[in-house]
DNA sequence: CACAAACTGTTAGTACACAAACTAATTTGC
DNA sequence: GCAAATTAGTTTGTGTACTAACAGTTTGTG
């Protein structure tokens, strides 16, 4: 596995000094590689915590109980989700009973979400399992360690 | 919006000194949140420098070209995808004729998976394109900070 | 050797996630 | 005052991503 990989013969690169070939890009080492594995372990946490509800699902209903009503459009611009997905979101979650919706007289468009008592109750039962996943998902990392991963996680937002 | 939330009659922690609301609760405080915009800045920036394929293909392809070949599951495995998941994604990148498949007659139940010429010359025209992907992600941190970062990410895999 | 266990790939079902195109309602700019 | 631009929500289409169930193939063990 040692030898020049097959892929270096179709290298348009000439000058060798400055050659850089595939052979140099590894996979593994790049962040959205290794994101989309920590995203995996951490949906597997949320999962076997909150079986409920899924990640998106639980965004929705907890900002929509922090926020006690909004529009679909503004719920979903709040926790970074599309118009069209969001959508979706609001349907499962209505069609569940955890949140009701109206249109706004003054403006016709709109659609004003509330989190029905079912869902608010609902988010207050699942809202400790929530904080544990978030703990459970930094647990590889010391206290010290999870304050600056934390820190750099979010300036790359 | 200083007042108590409405939600904090449904709680059912009666203790005052270790009562936990859902009020503590921080939504974009979370680990799972960020990723998730961090994730959605990576696919952006992705697309634009690489809009010939999906960070999950080009993932695929990548493995490929530099194992030279492999099983269908088996390259699944190597990238972390799921069975169900990696069928879509080969039978896209067959389609488009970057890879080849065959079944292997000491064990019919495998497909084993070649890139294709045009796969290879496809991924070492990206490749460039997808170092500068994870670099630009990065861009917001010093060098001292990317590499302390990574070191984190890793931990959490 | 026989047969249960394990593995490979497939299908169906659910749920994001985003682009693009569309309707209806509202706001703006002249 | 009214056309143009903007906004809210919907629909369609593509592409992950995972679970569960299934059929065929291979293998390990009694």
């Amino acid at each position: 596995m040692k030898k020049m990989p097959l892929s270096v013969i179709v290298t348009d690169h000439h000058d060798a000094d400055t050659m850089v070939t595939a052979a140099d890009y590894q996979l593994e080492d790049q962040v959205g590689f290794i994101m989309r594995c920590v995203n995996q372990r951490h949906l597997s946490i949320f999962s076997r915590l909150i079986p409920e509800l899924t990640p998106t699902q639980f965004s929705a209903l907890a900002k929509l109980c922090a926020t006690g009503q909004a529009s679909q459009n503004e719920l979903g611009r709040m926790i970074a989700i599309d118009a069209a997905t969001i959508k979706g979101v609001v349907d499962r979650l209505k069609h569940r009973g955890l949140i009701s919706s109206e249109s706004q007289p003054s403006d016709l468009r709109r659609l004003i979400l509330k989190p029905t008592e079912e869902g608010r109750i609902l988010f207050h039962q699942i809202s400790a399992a929530a904080r544990q996943v978030s703990e459970d998902t930094l647990k590889p990392l010391s206290e010290k360690e999870k304050h600056v991963f934390m820190n750099l996680l979010d300036k790359l937002r």
